[in-house]
DNA sequence: TGTGTCACG
DNA sequence: ACGTACGTGACACAT
């Protein structure tokens, strides 16, 4: 007969210690918390897999009355009622076990301690080894030779271990001994008082000598006079109602016999209901392979060349690169086939080949892909391109939200409990260990495994678009753009190095200015880049008082601008110091980070992620071309850097005026704002009108005018009273007056909000114009913060989710009617609004027609769309 | 690897 | 009583 293994749990302290070891992001289809249950069961796995027990129950308390409390009416008292969002995951804690089958159980008038002890006790005598497990370290006065004490300490699987020895070792007593020590000492967790003044260290001194607290009376004689021996004296009735306080309880009723307690398998179907009402995709899908035997096979070849019979039949193309980014990446191998067989090659040559070409640029074969954009720059290197996509996974997945970061198949097959493959990482490695695998079998496997998951997701993903009404955005929208973007990636944007090499120069004359005069100032030379030591600067050494300016950070004082902008009044330096984090911002992102990403065409290359935004729109990285200062002069100069890439071409620029606006005008359909549109007015000089009462454009002052594009902008946002009046600097309530007057004077709005939010909460997610989702989770939630957050989430993703819809239209349809017109023209950078162009001086106002026109025809809205236009000898002379 | 800061729309 | 304006990416520092 082998070893019988019992595994014990204390329920509730490790419940307690996964809630918090984890946030409160976690939550269940029905808007409740989830974090405790997710750590109890990240626990429970890892403690399984160690353990590997035959035996298993997990213990809770049965309530707050116990034997304990009979004896002494404090004990546990002081503690702080549990969180509601810990208690309501205590009844779907146990379906989890119940799902499980793993045995739970609670006993009136006793602590979970107590089962645990009596059952750790009456299975040691059986003959079993025991674990327990744990947050309490009482427990570790259980250990014996045969029971092994597992607390866990911080997170949820780091656990320490004690047997006697290690208790022997840590303290130099025994663990019978902890209810001694816990008896002098007391524990304030429990509110078991012990003796007063008498703490750990003179406890264990008393139980080396004395062994218990018996004992310590026995020879209280013995001890010499003092204060101590005193409080020992007079407190020796508190010392043994401490001890059997402390005193876990083994011969409690429990009426469960250890047979019980083998361990049994899963109630799948519970256990998979369980997990999908939960959101736990990991586990759920670490359970689709163990439920489902048969694995998909893969079956793939390797081949020298793509034959025509290969191509012929060929559903999916796949391209396997190693490299982080694309534009200097190695292909690896190319995957084409279908679920029944693919083939896989090294060869990349025979791309090139006629029939591989033919295949290819066949419209009429289609293909399914993931990421056409990347494919598209790959091929374009070859001088090759891609038709007849009829699906980008990349894509589809991206609208329907199941990526996630790694934007990797991978990703998308665990999202959707399909066969599980490898992520990049599991095969390339990160970091130093970045490298292809010695044996190069396993890239052509894990290609084709990447080829087989991308058709084996594509259909469900087709099929839930459809549902959706957001086909259309896919074909439509998204995957035409991809091949607009290749281009634009693939084409880049000439950098003068020249020009930033100047700008350096007086850059860095003034930084080394205002170190020195700073470092005279302050009395003291430090690191300025590291806002630690400027805290403690500016809040320790010059003495300032951080409460009136600042707030304390994780890491030290907040000094930020807004911080020093406040301080300037009091301490000039402040102001060296908001130049010098602006010059040396400008010198370390956008001088030295530029210069570093001009490639050796003289161009700079950025990666619009596609499949990224929670909103729509496009970001830009390695750089982000989004991002180029204009705000200053002094970071408007960089971008003279950016020029056009031929004699004779310059740089044009169309961006769209106050779009989110017009698109709010649009989708809530306010008179008031429609009108100010249609009639062309000023927007912001028009809300202060109206929202201040002032009857002429005229009679707007500039403060006025500031505060109702403030106003515009937090409507934009999702207004609060507390963000406004941050940014204004005023006071809540007078922000509230602002706010208020707004909703009273553009009733439209105000509909429009209570709407969508309300909308929100009873589907779960909100809609741009074109049907592009976005998921809010948290809409319902009870806490406060993360619902308002959701709801001003809910209130601005439609209004900048459309906006980046209509330039995405536009620049699709920019894209065909410039290759129809044939213009010396190229599209170069989009920037949310904006779309940047080098063309021929000839063409200039050619583009400018068929630009402006395409971008305000773009979509039909019930106000006018209007794009402002400019072009010079560089990006900063087209304004 | 996380935090603070700051550049843009 | 709660803690915020919406959406991003890159850099330097500190751990």
């Amino acid at each position: 007969m082998s070893q019988k293994r019992l595994l014990l749990i204390d329920g509730n302290s490790i419940a307690f210690k996964a809630y918090f070891a984890l946030p409160k992001t976690f939550t269940n289809k029905a808007g409740l918390h989830t974090n405790a249950i997710y750590g109890f069961h990240t626990m429970l796995d890892s403690v399984l897999a160690r353990v590997e027990p035959t035996h298993i129950l997990v213990a809770f308390d049965a309530g707050k009355t116990t034997f304990r409390t009979e004896m002494f009416q404090d004990y546990k008292g002081g503690r702080p009622t549990t969180d509601p969002e810990l208690r309501e995951q205590f009844l779907p804690l146990r379906e989890m076990l119940a799902a499980r089958s793993i045995r739970y159980y609670e006993l009136p008038n006793y602590e979970a301690d107590d089962i645990i002890g009596t059952l750790a006790t009456r299975a040691s005598e059986a003959g079993f080894l025991v674990t327990i497990v744990s947050g309490d370290r009482d427990m570790t006065q259980l250990a014996t030779e045969k029971i092994t004490v597992e607390i866990s300490k911080k997170g949820v699987s780091d656990i320490e271990e004690y047997t006697p020895a290690v208790v022997q070792e840590k303290m130099g007593i025994t663990p019978k001994q902890i209810i001694d020590l816990k008896g002098l000492m007391g524990d304030k967790s429990d509110n078991i008082p012990g003796v007063t003044k008498v703490g750990e260290k003179t406890a264990l001194k008393l139980l080396w000598e004395y062994q218990t607290v018996e004992g310590v009376y026995e020879h209280i004689d013995e001890l010499k006079a003092s204060k101590m021996k005193e409080n020992l004296i007079n407190e020796q009735e508190i010392a043994l109602l401490s001890k059997k306080l402390a005193t876990i309880n083994l011969t409690s009723p429990v009426e469960i016999e250890l047979d019980e307690l083998a361990m049994k398998e899963p109630d799948a179907e519970k256990l998979i209901a369980f997990y999908q009402e939960n959101n736990f995709n990991e586990f759920l899908s670490r359970m689709g392979s163990a439920v489902e035997e048969e694995v998909q096979e893969i079956s793939y070849e390797v081949v020298e060349n793509f034959s025509a019979e290969h191509l012929a039949n060929a559903e999916v193309f796949h391209l396997e690169t190693f490299g982080e980014n694309y534009h200097e990446a190695e292909v690896l191998a190319a995957v084409v086939g279908n679920k029944e067989k693919l083939f896989v090659t090294s060869n990349l040559d025979t791309l090139s080949s006629s029939e591989a070409k033919k295949w290819l640029d066949d419209r009429t074969k289609e293909k399914i892909v993931f990421d056409v954009k990347a494919i598209s720059v790959f091929l374009s290197k070859m001088d090759l391109s891609i038709k007849g996509v009829k699906h980008d996974v990349l894509l589809s997945a991206y609208l329907l939200d199941k990526l996630d970061k790694t934007q990797e198949i991978a990703g998308v097959a665990k999202k959707l409990h399909t066969s599980p493959i490898k992520f990049n990482e599991d095969v390339y490695g990160k970091g130093a260990k970045y490298a292809v695998p010695m044996f190069f079998e396993e890239v052509e496997s894990f290609a084709a495994q990447k080829a087989f998951a991308t058709l084996n997701v594509s259909e469900r993903l087709h099929e839930e678009l459809e549902e959706k009404e957001m086909l259309h955005l896919l074909l439509e929208m998204e995957m035409p753009l991809a091949i607009v973007l290749s281009e634009m990636e693939e084409k880049g944007i000439a950098v003068k190095p020249e020009v930033l090499d100047e700008l350096s120069v007086d850059l860095m004359s003034r930084i080394e200015e205002l170190k020195t005069k700073i470092y005279a100032q302050a009395g003291v030379e430090l690191n300025l880049n590291s806002p630690k030591q400027l805290g403690e600067l500016l809040f320790e050494t010059l003495g300032f008082d951080y409460k009136l300016y600042s707030k304390k950070t994780k890491t030290g004082y907040s000094t930020n601008a807004e911080v020093l902008e406040k301080m300037s009044v009091v301490a000039p330096i402040v102001d060296d110091i908001l130049t010098y984090r602006e010059l040396q911002k400008l010198q370390s992102t956008y001088i030295e980070g530029l210069k570093k990403s001009r490639r050796a065409d003289g161009k700079i290359h950025t990666r619009y992620q596609q499949a990224l935004t929670q909103t729509g729109r496009l970001s830009s990285v390695d750089p982000n071309l989004q991002n180029i200062p204009i705000r200053t002069e002094d970071g408007r100069k960089i971008r003279q850097a950016f020029v056009a890439s031929k004699e004779d071409w310059v740089i044009y620029s169309s961006d769209y005026s106050q779009i989110e606006l017009r698109v709010l005008a649009h989708i809530s359909q306010d008179e008031h704002l429609k009108s100010a549109f249609m009639e062309g007015q000023d927007i912001h000089t028009s809300t202060a009108m109206r929202v201040f009462g002032i009857s002429s454009p005229d009679e707007v002052t500039p403060l006025d005018r500031r505060n109702a594009k403030a106003v515009n902008f937090g409507v934009v946002y999702g207004i609060s009273e507390w963000g406004l009046a941050k940014n204004l600097g005023i006071e809540p309530y007078k922000a509230k007056d602002f706010i208020d007057k707004y909703f009273e004077k553009y009733p439209g709005i105000k509909q429009y909000m209570e709407e969508v939010v309300r909308e929100a909460k009873e589907v779960g997610y909100v809609e741009t114009m074109f049907h592009r989702r976005r998921n809010l989770p948290e809409i319902n939630e009870r806490n406060f913060a993360r619902r308002s957050f959701a709801e001003r989430t809910a209130i601005n993703s439609p209004i900048q989710g459309s906006a980046a819809d209509i330039l995405k239209i536009a620049m699709n349809n920019l894209h065909t009617r410039l290759a129809k017109e044939n213009l010396q023209a190229n599209l170069l950078l989009q920037v949310h609004d904006e779309l940047i162009f080098e063309v021929a001086k000839s063409d200039v106002e050619a583009l400018d027609k068929i630009v402006r026109s395409e971008m305000e025809d773009a979509v039909k809205l019930s106000v006018p769309l209007v794009a402002d236009s400019a072009w010079g000898e560089s990006w900063y002379d087209a304004k």
